[in-house]
DNA sequence: TTTATATATTGCAATATTACGATAAATAGT
DNA sequence: ACTATTTATCGTAATATTGCAATATATAAA
């Protein structure tokens, strides 16, 4: 027990979770935000700009990576992370639908 | 060490986080799926339409509830459920505020 | 090749989440 | 009051996440 039973939901149950899982720390809403509101996109200076170490960083960037979030790009010594519009606009979608088809309810 | 560092983020960017993270499970996904496909707002059903024990359905109905995506009125000895269309509307907003202003961005 | 700089990986301790059996609480009907 | 039904809570085991020191990797410059 304690693992997630994922087998037993559907594919796109499981995905928008893991999205939505990638996101769901202070510090990863933090990079994104950081990411969008520098004008290009800037690389290590994330590191500067949260109060966690180095490999934290790292990891959490790895994760918002893994789930399409962002996408990073080497440059030289240094790597170059930026938003990834598509997966922003996939998750609007997510939201928007439900707003919408909630309209209609009675609650 | 393992705690996440809640101190030293915005208020915004933890109560984003924690919202995030409230839907961030597939049967929590599922959940808010069934809630909006449902005519009116049907109660224990939830239990019958997952793969879970009632007492894992429980907390997590209680995670949404903490959350406030989810609400619930007594109804005899019965409780009923439905979605808070003002918390969507704010994921909705979050997500669409990202989706605009990354269009004017460089990647 | 050596050195400096930037990022990633490993290993591990602390903490959080997930799931469920057992049990409690609360209400409706008898 | 008793019983059935519905939902919540407690306790606990399994697993996942978070954070960082230490270390590895990789490229640029000297």
């Amino acid at each position: 027990m304690g693992a997630t039973k994922s087998d037993f939901f559907s594919d796109q149950q499981n995905e928008m979770a893991q999205l939505l899982k990638a996101l769901a720390h202070p510090a990863r809403i933090a990079i994104v935000e950081y990411l969008l509101n520098v004008d290009s996109c800037i690389c290590g200076d994330i590191v500067n700009e949260l109060p966690l170490a180095q490999p934290t960083v790292s990891q959490h960037l790895k994760e918002l990576k893994n789930a399409n979030i962002i996408q990073g790009t080497i440059e030289g010594t240094s790597i170059c992370y930026c938003l990834n519009s598509e997966t922003i606009a996939l998750l609007e979608a997510f939201f928007g639908g439900i707003s919408n088809k909630l309209k209609n309810k009675c609650c």
